[in-house]
DNA sequence: AGTTTTTCTTGTCATATGGCAAGTTTTATT
DNA sequence: AATAAAACTTGCCATATGACAAGAAAAACT
């Protein structure tokens, strides 16, 4: 375990101490997935989170009408992780699956606990991490009301613009609440100015 | 610290022991807030959560064209908290109001530190407590994008149907995302049916 | 009880976005 | 290289919802 390792950059900014870390990331398992395969599928229980390294990854969700919604996007070092399903121990609504070839460290719910237990600073980030989703998730949700689809286009280039540029147009259509067809018009005119 | 604690049945359900649950209830002070009040304003930091024993409360952001939108309604036996804010520890962008006079148990940010680090069961009910916001977040998020505004009005209705009582429209239009004018209609038409 | 303020309704018209279908371009596969 | 499949664009028209303004109803205040 050098100091070299992926998850060094993950875990660089907590307050754990240089053997905490090294506990923690030598837990880590690494493991590929191919493009277009899955990392959890609707209706299986989250046994397990990972970090990015390298690739593209969204999850999504098949509404009541059959409709594909994207509901995030993942890149470099972000976690994968469904928050409800992995800590209330239920089937999820989501699946999580692969846009590229994959590298990803993933760690175990079994092990998690107990470095959650275990280790203060570690369950200090682990609810950090959580809170940041929950708050990045509700500016999402305010964007969708307040916004418009082309302001919360704009809005996503500027914060995922390696997502932009290597997702298909009718991923991040779903993903802003619009259709393909919209989005397309809407790129257009932004190229047209 | 007797069973008819209003306290006991929030805390009913987790795997606290009777003493440990004696021991976190105790830690809470009883408060009272006049209608329109502020528990929390935007740019300050949460050093406080809540329990509500009576009334009704909102959470609510001004947007960038000075707009007010409700984010969320808190009634009997929520919890109020601005996740974000609280524990991250960051001036928040949220307002929460009360909409009635309200009755609620109010703990410090230190002494929730001191309870959450301390009792074990205490966390995984605080996690658990996280994890669940999130997950209604997210539906609220995806029904914005999947359903029909009447859709996401009637899902209200069955789901916090005192809340739609006693609230006033135009904070339920907003958190559904449309005009106070487009709910009054939607209403019209949900009653000629 | 009377007055003011807030809340809710309704009309007219405007606009953002959707639905569908036909092309075109790009990417994947053999 | 040829073919098939997927991704993207564009046109036409439909529709959900918004903007604004005027009334009506209800609630708050003196």
């Amino acid at each position: 375990m050098t100091e070299q390792h992926f998850l060094n950059n993950v875990f660089g900014k907590t307050d754990m101490t240089k053997k905490e870390k090294e506990i923690a990331i030598s837990k880590f398992k690494q493991l590929t997935f191919e493009k277009n395969s899955f990392l959890l599928e609707e209706g299986k229980t989250a046994n397990h989170y990972w970090f990015i390294q390298s690739g593209f990854i969204r999850s999504y969700v098949i509404d009541t009408e059959g409709n594909d919604i994207t509901t995030n996007f993942f890149s470099v070092g972000d976690i994968v992780i469904d928050w409800p399903s992995f800590f209330l121990r239920n089937p999820t609504r989501e699946n999580i699956q692969a846009l590229s070839d994959c590298v990803c460290w993933q760690l175990d719910f079994e092990t998690f606990q107990e470095l959650f237990h275990s280790i203060r600073n570690f369950r200090e980030q682990g609810r950090t991490t959580l809170v940041s989703s929950y708050f990045a998730l509700k500016r999402h949700s305010i964007s969708m009301i307040a916004d418009q689809a082309k302001d919360r286009y704009l809005r996503l280039v500027k914060e995922k613009p390696h997502v932009v540029q290597n997702v298909s147009l009718k991923h991040i259509a779903t993903f802003l609440g619009i259709t393909d067809t919209s989005l397309s018009r809407i790129r257009k005119e932004i190229a047209s100015e």
